[in-house]
DNA sequence: TATTGATGTAACAAAAATAGTTACATCTAG
DNA sequence: CTAGATGTAACTATTTTTGTTACATCAATA
């Protein structure tokens, strides 16, 4: 299962995109993701390094670089989970063995392939969507 | 990123599969994989739980319930991940914030089709597929 | 310009998930 | 009956993730 980085991030996003005036401070932003301010910052921190916002030390408030439909779910989940690779795969495999001689490529394509069709997917969809399902009126 | 399980059971599977003859020990799969027999023992455990080999107590050897071509990595997916959600989410949002009131339901929609994205690429990934890349001219 | 309240970050602690190990009951086959 | 295997519980170790404390630094303003 893939941590909770990614949807904390959303969730912060979101409220960025949403209160353009206010100024959100990071113990506001936990008290409505419901955790402590410092996991806040730390995932700002890293939407700020991938570019996603950007804030000021010492002064409230943060804003998106970009327009909310063009942060996809793609650029959020780089931003909060560093490694390249979705699946795990075992090291060492037993190069005397033909199966094992061979596996490690054999996953990297089956794996990639489908990270690939996953993220394709996540590319689609933007902060700009969720800002839909949570404010229009079905 | 996703456990190594997957990986794991791929390469038992296809160990299985490439060896229908022998009387692959647990130990043997485990020196191909690289770790402990009773890691692969619990693997084994899973995948006939999920009805994808058959094993007998005291008597080396696997086999597959059924053809190469019909075990996609999605069946292993399932077979070795208990979790039905992809992605975590964070609970309790809070409520009474607009965006912590909607954010669950907004989440759950963005990474179930993503997450159906990823399931539909692995399910037309199958252990005949694995093999042919193992052994196959290219 | 001193104070207040914020960000940025390091360092540590706690919790959870994953992987590895030991031990042993039980089964198969010779 | 014995040798060698599976099945599993229980424990340990490791790693990852999340939460917390502490504090340096910056911004705004009274």
């Amino acid at each position: 299962m893939i941590n909770t980085r990614v949807a904390v991030a959303v969730h912060i996003l979101a409220l960025i995109a949403s209160k353009p005036h206010d100024d959100l401070t990071s113990d506001y932003i936990a008290s409505s993701v419901n955790t402590n301010p410092v996991v806040i910052r730390r995932l700002l921190g890293m939407l700020k390094k991938a570019e996603l916002i950007q804030t000021t030390a010492g002064k409230a408030g943060a804003s998106l670089t970009r327009d909310p439909a063009d942060i996809s779910l793609l650029d959020v989940f780089h931003a909060v989970e560093p490694k390249d690779n979705l699946f795990a795969v075992h090291g060492n495999p037993n190069p005397h063995c033909p199966v094992g001689k061979g596996i490690r490529r054999a996953l990297d394509e089956a794996f990639g392939a489908a990270q690939d069709a996953l993220e394709r997917k996540l590319s689609s969809e933007t902060i700009d969507g969720i800002l839909h399902q949570l404010f229009d009126k079905a």
